[in-house]
DNA sequence: TATTGTTATACTCTATAACTATA
DNA sequence: TATAGTTATAGAGTATAACAATA
C-alpha cells in the first residue's frame, strides 16, 4: 500500500506535527459529541470544573482553565443564556461574581462528561488496551514542567 | 504548597487540554530554539521537507504539511526573501513553481534540525528514556487515523 | 474548462487597554 | 490605590473567493 510513507522529511516525525494533529482530531470528536448537547469545548471545560467544586469567580476560572478573564466573560454570557449557570456578586465582595452551575447546568455536565468521555474512548481506540492511560500520565509530566500560574485563587 | 492536584474537576484530566498544552509548551521550546536561525515554525516545517527530497510545488508543499495553499504563498516569499529557497517554473508545467533549497537553505535547515531536535530532547526530559518514543509511536497511530488528503501529490 | 499561484477579504480566536464599580 | 468584571479594539492565524496565467 503507498499510504505508508517512511520516507524521511515527513512531517509526522516532528513531535510538534504530531501533537498539532492529534489535539486536532480530539478536538473535532469533542466538538461532534458536545454539540448535542449544545455546548462547546471551553464552556465545557468551565461546566465540568464547577461540577466538581463550590461556584468560583470568574478570574478563579479563568486562572484554572488557562485563559484569559477577557476571554471568560464571553464564555459565562453564553452559559448564562442557556440557563446553565448563575452569576451573583460574591457577599463577601462585591466585585467578585460567584458562579454557579444551576439545576440544569448539572444535568447537562453530567451527560456532557459522558459524551466528551465516549469521545476520547473513541480518539485512543487505536492505542492497546494500556496505551491511553500511559499517553495521559506521559502529557501531563511534559505539562506539569510548570504549573499554571494560580492567581488570586 | 500541594503543587500535587488530584482533585477532580481539574482540567488536566482532560485530555484535549494536556494536548494542547503540551503542545504549547513544544511550541514556545521550538520557537525559541529556531529563532536564532532565522526561521518560523512553519518555515522550518517546509525546509526540512524540501531538504529530504527533491524540489516540490507550492501545493505539493501545502498538501504534505496539511496548509492552505495560500498560506503557503507568505511562507515562501518570507523564505525566498531570505534567500534559502527559489521559485522556478516548472519546465513540465509552467503553471507550477518549482520550490528549491539554495546552498543557504541547506545549511540552515541542517542548523535549524540540530536545534529542534534539542528543543524536542528538552521538552521530553521529564520522560524516561525510552518513553519519548512510545509517545511519538502512540501519536503517529492517533494520527494515522485517516491519512492527510495528499493532493496532486 | 480545469489547475497553479496570487491577491484581497473575512472569519476565528485570543490578548491588550481603557472604563466602572467596588474595596 | 488596587482589583473584578466589562467593553472595545487590535493582533495572530487561517480559510474563502475572485483573478491571471497556463494547460
Amino acid at each position: 500500500m503507498s499510504s505508508e510513507r517512511p520516507a524521511a522529511g515527513e512531517p509526522s516525525e516532528v513531535l510538534a506535527y504530531l501533537l498539532k494533529h492529534a489535539h486536532q482530531r480530539l478536538m473535532a470528536l469533542a466538538d461532534t459529541a458536545l454539540a448535542p448537547h449544545g455546548l462547546d469545548r471551553k464552556e465545557f471545560g468551565v461546566l465540568r470544573v464547577l461540577a466538581a467544586g463550590e461556584p468560583l469567580s470568574q478570574q478563579a476560572l479563568a486562572g484554572l482553565l488557562g485563559v484569559d478573564p477577557t476571554t471568560m466573560v464571553a464564555v459565562l454570557d453564553a452559559l448564562e443564556d442557556k440557563g446553565i449557570v448563575t452569576r451573583r456578586p460574591d457577599p463577601a465582595d462585591r466585585r467578585r461574581n460567584q458562579i454557579a452551575l444551576t439545576a440544569r447546568g448539572q444535568a447537562t455536565n453530567a451527560a456532557a462528561e459522558a459524551a466528551y468521555a465516549a469521545a476520547e474512548r473513541e480518539f485512543l481506540a487505536p492505542l492497546a488496551g494500556a496505551e491511553g492511560g500511559e499517553l495521559r500520565r506521559m502529557l501531563l509530566a511534559l505539562v506539569a514542567v510548570e504549573p499554571p500560574p494560580s492567581k488570586g485563587a
